[in-house]
DNA sequence: GCAGGATCTGACCGATCGGTCAATTACCGT
DNA sequence: ACGGTAATTGACCGATCGGTCAGATCCTGC
């Protein structure tokens, strides 16, 4: 028998405990989430969760790697590329999608990083939102700057707060596949809208 | 001597615990602030903040009431009227006076009003907000919707995301007065810029 | 100056926190 | 069949949690 990728009725223990713990931070706070939930809800004893992860914050650690590495290759490509309306219209693709694709991560991650500030990945992540913030602001009115930020984090926070008030069904689990084209076509536009010169309005 | 209104060197006992839960609850999140930091940051013991509030529940109750009551009246007037573009103006207006009056207990309600399902306060605000996007979704499309969502939730969250990450000095304490002046005009006009009909772009 | 409420505090409570450890069980190559 | 590693668990630890309670201490009206 192979040692994984066999039958998938029980993936990868760390892989469940991981999935349950980034929903629980998620959901009712890194810091409102107890080792002992997350082993109830994934099935398994606490013992369990720290025999796979060394500590609650390597936990949280491994939970939001993923989606912080995505951002900061993001921040990074656009941050040294000059800011071309193409160059801006690549962005906010790249940005939406990885809105969708990293939901939960970037949920706990936008609503939670300032009160996470001793934690390395967070301080990652922040850091890449200070570059980004400051690629953005250098030379640029302050409406443009509000612009900017309005459309970023109201992006961000659209889904954020959607998940907050409108799930009836769980927020968990994998991605409402149909939905999400939609959501991010909608999305997509809504940005241009505001961070693209549409029509006659000026862009700088 | 007056019982109250008196020397302005020591406030009401319960009003800087207040202050002081309020801005801890908003920083490191409710669940992550116990009441001895509370009693710590305020310079009192915890039994004293207990003596002033029956509960940490009780404690959070105080802190956000009023800008719930505030949201809450703002949705009203909102939700029955007709939504005229005046109206509409007068909506942002006050929008952001409110999220700029109440920062802290915004930011706190905003980032953490999910994982506080249970608290009768939060359910209020969160019904409030419920009320607001039912007003704005009703015969919309979704790009429409999502122009109303992004607004809003930008307006909100790039101030909660400014408090996050570009405060050098204490978030706390009072209004930075001048700044507010530049940051609301800033705030009306790219929310406005979404939401009203400018130049040539349809209204719904 | 004294009675009495308002305020403040330390000691204490059971529960739960994150984390350690030794022992047990499941599984796999040989 | 066996040996060893990976996985899992309950017992246990000190610390801290939110909250109670019985005094101290202060302050004020009489």
């Amino acid at each position: 028998m192979p040692t994984d990728a066999t039958l998938p009725s029980r993936a990868r223990a760390s892989d469940e405990l991981l999935r349950t713990a980034l929903e629980q931070f998620a959901t009712v706070g890194f810091a409102g989430t107890s080792l002992q939930q997350i082993a109830d809800h994934a099935g398994y004893s606490k013992s369990s969760v720290l025999y796979h992860y060394a500590s609650k914050e390597a936990l949280l650690e491994a939970a939001i790697t993923p989606a912080i590495e995505r951002l900061e290759a993001l921040v990074d490509d656009f941050a040294e590329g000059r800011r071309s309306d193409a160059a801006r219209g690549v962005f906010i693709t790249r940005f939406v999608d990885l809105l969708l694709g990293e939901r939960l991560a970037v949920h706990l991650f936008v609503s939670q990083g300032h009160s996470l500030g001793g934690i390395p990945i967070v301080e990652r992540g922040n850091a890449a939102i200070r570059v980004l913030a400051d690629a953005i602001c250098s030379g640029a009115t302050l409406v443009e700057q509000m612009r900017f930020g309005v459309a970023l984090a109201g992006a961000t926070y659209a889904l954020v707060a959607g998940a907050t008030f409108f799930d009836d069904v769980e927020m968990s689990e994998l991605t409402n596949s149909h939905d999400d084209d939609e959501m991010r076509a909608a999305l997509v536009e809504v940005v241009s809208e505001l961070l693209l010169p549409a029509d006659g309005r000026q862009t700088r």
